[in-house]
DNA sequence: TAGAATATCTACTCATGAGTATGATCGAGG
DNA sequence: CCTCGATCATACTCATGAGTAGATATTCTA
């Protein structure tokens, strides 16, 4: 992003002292790390309008004005809380593309991460940032930075359709089911968290890729053994 | 809820005029339930949070405290839009209780109804109404109604696995994923309404009911006939 | 036509929360 | 020890929006 500079400035003769500098840099970075995670357990908890400048202050036993110290305004800072969040998402797709494997299992490997990502601890924040909430600037970038996930997937469903690894559909359809399936973890896994994000990951990509009618050559149901009566009148 | 008496009072001899009271008793409703679609198209297009009661009176060119006239607060306002949404699934429910068919085509029914609901105006409402934004007691109400459609969803699934209607899976990540990618149809859909709510539930039951990997017994993916180059180094 | 509900408006109160102006403190370099 | 910049706190401003008090208008009944 912003480029930083290695060397502070180039007169003195860097022998004696670059170091205070660049350890209050770090030290700087590490701080604004911390809000924005701060920020993000509260929105997660809490959700973004509910969520004042105040609690972000008071979880980090900090003021206000300490908090503006290191982001600009409450829409950065869930805007930092986004990127955050779906910076994984980008890395399993760089990951991934120069795998020499068919195109379903590249998919599975980008959907657990996906699956991963909104389970962690920037899930809401990346699932639930929405324009809504947002100056029309930052909506645009956004949403474009959600857009080229989608069309990431898309891609990797129309070449899995291709090369036969995936069973043919509708690429656009298929991307929103499998993408909302795993978004919408971030609603329920603050309250139920019997399983790792790992675990999540890995039970939803089992199912998406068998699907729900049986596989196996069994009996496909042509009785009903245990359903009880119907009833007689309306 | 709150038990209509049917005869205003009944000492008169109501044959000259009942009409009137219950003219009104009609007319009132029709608007409070105006207001309540107008209250719905306002979350959903700028959400809870950033809708102000003075927008939605707007919209309906009265004052603010005419929609007071009507609802109690905004918060219960939500709660009225949100009964609004689940109404249809639960009626989906009822509907598929009795029908002498294998649970997965039973699921199938329940999932359509339920992603047209998704898709309905209400469809936002219903979906993003949570705790967060709510009182104690109503937050409870609301996790009460969703998790009833849970559980009815999951039973579902049990009983296609015993009746052997559906592949053996985990019931709770079954449910969680499919209406989660069913759920997550409200944020895509006010931008992208290609299709009608109906072809969405019907393309979404498709995927989920046939799964990724490839039904047919084609070629299964040994060759990659379009992948670009593994770069060499890095 | 008086008088009652019923329905709607004008003009407020009040709390909250984003963002800021300004001053105190602290640590390092001279 | 003194200065200077980085860091943080106190104590504000200001806009917004929920909810209300107290008219006023509009019907229908008697």
């Amino acid at each position: 992003m912003n480029s930083r500079r290695a060397s502070p400035s180039p007169g003195k003769p860097s022998t004696a002292s670059p170091s205070p500098w660049r350890a209050r840099r770090r030290d700087r970075e590490v701080k604004r790390e911390a809000v924005i995670r701060a920020a993000a357990r509260a929105f997660n908890r809490k959700g973004y309008h509910n969520t004042s400048l105040d609690d972000i202050a008071a979880a980090l036993e900090v003021t206000k004005p300490t908090v503006y110290y290191y982001v600009t305004n409450k829409e950065h800072l869930l805007f930092q809380c986004f990127l955050a969040g779906i910076e994984p998402i980008h890395a399993a797709f760089r990951e991934v593309k120069d795998l020499e494997a068919p195109a379903r299992e590249r998919l599975k490997a980008v959907l657990r991460h996906y699956g991963e990502a909104v389970a962690s601890e920037f899930g809401w924040c990346m699932v639930r940032a929405e324009d809504q909430d947002l100056s029309p600037a930052m909506s645009r970038h956004i949403k474009a930075l959600k857009s080229e996930i989608d069309q990431g997937i898309r891609r990797l469903i129309r070449e899995g359709v291709q090369d036969g690894s995936i069973e043919p559909c509708d690429p656009k359809m298929t991307a929103f089911a499998l993408a909302g399936a795993l978004n919408w973890i971030a609603h329920w896994y603050r309250e139920d968290q019997s399983l790792t994000p790992a675990e999540i990951a890995a039970a939803f990509v089992t199912i998406f890729e068998g699907g729900l009618r049986p596989r196996s050559a069994s009996q496909v149901a042509t009785r009903q053994p245990l359903r009880r009566r119907v009833r007689i009148a309306r």
